[in-house]
DNA sequence: GTCTATATCAAGATAGAC
DNA sequence: GTCTATCTTGATATAGAC
C-alpha cells in the first residue's frame, strides 16, 4: 500500500461516473471516488481541483463522446436530411442500461446546478435550431427531440419502468416520427 | 425573536419545495427550509423527524395534488377515452414555469435517491398500463405520454429553452397524437 | 505528481429548556 | 409543540512529506 501510480485521468472520470449511477450524485464523495479509481485523495485532488471541475471534466467527456457517435451514426445513415435526429433516436435505443443511466443521471446532476447547465441546453438547442417550427417537416422533428429524450430521461433515470419490448415499440414510434424516415 | 407559533406542515412543504427549485435538492439544507418556513429548525424537525421524511412528505403532496387535479380536468374533458392522458397534456402545458419547475426538480431529486422512487414510478407505471401496446391506440397513447413527460422534464429542469411559442406548438402536436383528440 | 494526514466546515440529528 | 444550543458525522479542501 502507498505505492504510487501513474494516474489516469479516464479512469477516474469512469469510476466517478459508475458511482454516480450507483448510488445517485446525491452521494457521490470525492472520497469514493478515489477509492473506486484506486487511486489516493491528494492525487484526486491535484487532477480536479474541485467537484465541480470534476463534474464539469465528465459533462464535457461525454457530450464529447456522444456528439461523435451521433456523427459517425448520422454518415453512416448517409445524406438524408434529418440523418443526425435519426442517429440520435438509434444511439438512444442501442445504449446500454448503465450508459443510459450513467448519462440520465448527469443529466439529472446537471440540471441542479444551474452553472452547470450551459453546455448541455447549447447541445440541445443547436439541435432545435436546425428544425425550423414553421414547417411540417421541422415540427415533426422538434416532437420527435422531445419523444427521444423524454424516453431517455424517463428510462435512464428509471422513473418509468418498461419490459425491453416495450421500448423497442415505442422507439420505433419516435422515429415513424421523423421526416422521411 | 423567539416567540413560538404554530407551525404550519404546508407551510414548511412549501418552503422546501421553493428552495429546491431556487437552487436545485443538491444544495436543499434543513436549516434554509426552517428559515425560509420562519421557524426553528428543532420545530422542523419535530414535524419532519428527517430529511428524507420531508422529501418524502412534499413527494405525497405533490403526486396527491397531481392526480386531483387530472381527475378534475378528466372529468370536464368528458367520457373520451384517452381523457387522463389529454388532462395530463392540459395541466403540463398550463402549469406555470416555477410549479413545473418545482415538480421537475422534485422528480429529478427521487430519481437520485432509488428509495424515493416507488411512488413516482407507480403514478407513471399505472397510467401506461391503461394503454395496451397492442392497438394502435395504445401505442399512440404510450408515445404521447413519452413526449409529454419529456416535455415536463426538459421544460421544467431547464435543459430545454424554448419561448412560449414554441412550447405551444409541440404541446399541440403532442395532443395530435393523442387517438380521437 | 502522488501520497498521508489534517484542517475546516456544513449539515443532519439530538438534548433539554420553556 | 416549539424553541435554543450542542453533538456528531461526513465531505471538501489544504499542507506538507516523499
Amino acid at each position: 500500500m502507498g505505492r504510487k501510480r501513474t494516474i489516469d485521468r479516464d479512469g477516474i472520470l469512469d469510476a466517478a461516473e459508475e458511482l454516480t449511477r450507483e448510488q445517485g450524485a446525491a452521494h457521490l464523495s470525492l472520497d469514493a471516488v478515489a477509492r473506486r479509481a484506486g487511486i489516493s485523495k491528494g492525487g484526486l485532488m491535484y487532477n480536479f481541483p474541485s467537484k465541480d471541475a470534476l463534474i464539469a471534466a465528465i459533462t464535457e467527456r461525454d457530450l464529447g463522446r456522444f456528439e461523435s457517435l451521433l456523427a459517425e451514426k448520422a454518415e453512416r445513415i448517409g445524406e438524408k436530411p434529418y440523418a443526425t435526429l435519426l442517429a440520435r433516436i438509434e444511439a438512444t435505443e442501442e445504449e446500454s442500461p448503465e450508459t443510459l443511466a450513467k448519462g440520465a443521471c448527469l443529466t439529472a446532476t446537471l440540471a441542479q446546478t444551474p452553472e452547470h447547465l450551459g453546455p448541455i441546453q447549447k447541445a440541445y438547442g443547436d439541435e432545435m435550431l436546425r428544425y425550423a417550427p414553421e414547417t411540417d417537416g421541422g415540427r415533426r422533428a422538434r416532437l420527435a427531440m422531445i419523444a427521444v429524450e423524454g424516453a431517455f430521461l424517463l428510462r435512464g433515470l428509471g422513473l418509468m419502468e418498461l419490459s425491453e419490448d416495450e421500448w423497442r415499440l415505442i422507439f420505433a414510434d419516435i422515429r415513424a416520427l421523423v421526416p422521411d424516415a
